[in-house]
DNA sequence: AGGGCCATGTAACCTGTTACATGATTGA
DNA sequence: TCAATCATGTAACAGGTTACATGGCCCT
């Protein structure tokens, strides 16, 4: 089983949701540290029955198409705790930041270009900052109707959401830290 | 053309290199933000000289296999100039993070199991961290070595690796307050 | 004697994206 | 009336990993 049928398990312990909806979810809260296309949960949600970790049913509706439901069985529910107990060693995994390798290669640049894509990262970063903190309250309602919190179950959802802020923060500042080398036009050399 | 391309290009306009050096290059720097297998290297290596972007040619050596040397061809450098200059909007690029889901259903593990977790992570990180530092000067001399830093032109280096010295901490910050947290057993309700 | 590094590639597979196909309802 | 949202899926392709195949040199 990959990543992503994990994640999806791990949602269907909270609450049974057909493809559609599980997308939604996803790109209100995951979506920041795992990204999913909906074709891509279609297909393992396909796979997922298949394989016996979930069922579904057509649920009818009146107004609007009929959705196919799917409900993580016993099977699923041990599956997932296995994951979820079984942590990676190392626990970092590899990871592809273009905006990053870009920066890399920032001697390539021009000054004017590069100052200009550190300030739009800046800029882009800070709107989603404050929209994070705005939408905090929108994104635990989602997460209430949703089932996906209530107590202290909400443990984890709490630490990520801390852990966006902070790693966010960081990357601000370490990009204004960038723009004032630049003004002052330092010599990076090796000590 | 695909990311990884051009990363190649990247390197490239610095030093004509075989693909055996260019993945050791890769996991000694590029690694912490791009990531790159071997095999995946030759088969972009094969397609950025089918498309004129790079040439080869084999250098026989005495006591080791003969190498393949990859030289960029000024179609290359004009392509990765292009690629460069014209940064993504917006910055930020579907992320990837393991142990991030993990934690988001940090709620279904026992706090003990996460507690440890977190402290395995906290430690990964600091040995990550000091090893950075410590190899600071040996990840020059290999940079240096391979033509990759030479006067203002390695500012873009300098800049990532800041980034990943100020992500680290606060990360490694992030967990500590986590631990805390666990500590006093806190709630976390919806405000 | 054996493991690790040097060195290049191929084949099979898995994961994920984009485009295509279809069509009803809701709100501006 | 026009766009967005709801809703499910398939097909073609792109990107990336793992295993396989081969073999010599160097160090312990």
């Amino acid at each position: 089983m990959n990543t992503l049928q994990y994640a999806i398990l791990g949602i269907l312990t909270y609450v049974s949701l057909n493809g559609y909806s599980l997308k939604k979810l996803f790109d209100r809260s995951i979506n920041h540290f795992w990204h999913a296309s909906l074709s891509q949960i279609y297909k393992e949600l396909g796979e997922l029955e298949r394989n016996g970790y979930v069922t579904s049913s057509i649920q009818e509706q009146d107004d609007r198409p009929d959705k196919r439901v799917y409900a993580i069985t016993s099977a699923g529910q041990e599956a997932f705790l296995a994951w979820l107990n079984r942590f990676p060693q190392p626990y970092a995994s590899p990871k592809r930041d273009e905006f990053a390798l870009r920066i890399f290669f920032g001697g390539r640049l021009e000054n004017a270009v590069l100052r200009k894509h550190l300030e739009g990262f800046i800029e882009e970063r800070q709107r989603f900052l404050e929209e994070m903190i705005e939408g905090k309250k929108k994104a635990y309602e989602i997460l209430k109707e949703a089932n996906l919190v209530e107590g202290s179950e909400n443990r984890g959802m709490y630490f990520i959401r801390r852990r966006t802020e902070i790693t966010t923060q960081a990357l601000i500042q370490w990009a204004r830290e960038c723009l004032e080398a630049l003004d002052e036009d330092k010599q990076y050399g090796g000590e």
